[in-house]
DNA sequence: TTGTCTGCAAAACATTTGCATACTG
DNA sequence: CAGTATGCAAATGTTTTGCAGACAA
């Protein structure tokens, strides 16, 4: 157990270094929270996992910590949710995601899949299927 | 002019009917401007095109008015940008969403592409591309 | 008249900001 | 010591809720 724990910070302490982020404890356990718990957690969810075992921990470190990790690359910010940021620590590979709107947990899909909403895959039933695409526009490319 | 407003208001109208709402004076100018102004526009943006027309309006209205649209399938809702919903009247044809981080426009997509980040698509420069697939997952349908 | 719609005011909720204190190199 | 990280308290922005008056069938 304990060495569990020794593995996964260090891994996290890996991943902020590399991104050029300093490894302070809070960082730390928050990053490691997030890759080792797998499910896609709020800043909330971090919050009050946290919270017993860093009781001085506030939101706002929370909240700083995840905007600086989405900024170097390290986490993407997920809006699948309707009332809530989450945050996956699978920044690589090219998946999907599912979003239960009864217990509210979100699943990676491995293939982006040519689906359509009805369908069934991996046994979850496919009630909506949204592509969301996001960068700069045709006018406002050409006005840099 | 006046025959375009017309005709809106009245799309408008026969959109709410079939839907089981009733068509009261807010809820079809609510529509008739999402339907008509192609902006994909927040909750504020309706109220604040349609507050120097109908004085009196609340945003609680206009909330109102587009919770009931969603629940009745009117409306499509968009997370795309994180900090409001958005509201698509296109509910019938499956297509996608391009966001502009810059001027926060939300462009239709025909054809849902298979697409990379870092690709162009009709002139925009796709920086991310989010899959979002939502309804019922394994466990939660044994449960039922 | 009965139920639904509207809108004000207040609340709720997620997130951000200002600022002072506490660390860390 | 200098610069950054942390965390409290207050503010912000979006959305919801409670409730009373207005409207429509």
């Amino acid at each position: 157990m304990k060495q569990d724990i020794d593995n996964s910070r260090y891994r996290a302490q890996q991943v902020l270094v590399s991104a050029g982020i300093k490894p302070s404890f809070q960082r730390l356990m928050i990053l490691s929270f997030i890759m080792n718990a797998h499910i896609h957690p709020s800043a909330e969810e971090i919050f009050q996992n946290l919270k017993p075992e860093i009781p001085t921990l506030s939101r706002t470190t929370v909240y700083n910590t995840l905007n600086l990790l989405v900024e170097k690359g390290v986490l993407l910010p997920l809006t699948i949710s309707e009332h809530e940021t989450r945050y996956d620590p699978n920044t690589g590979s090219n998946h999907s995601h599912f979003f239960c709107h009864h217990c509210e947990r979100i699943f990676d899909i491995q293939e982006v899949p040519a689906c359509v909403a009805g369908q069934e895959l991996e046994g979850h039933l496919v009630e909506n299927v949204r592509l969301y695409l996001t960068g700069v526009c045709r006018e406002c490319r050409s006005k840099e």
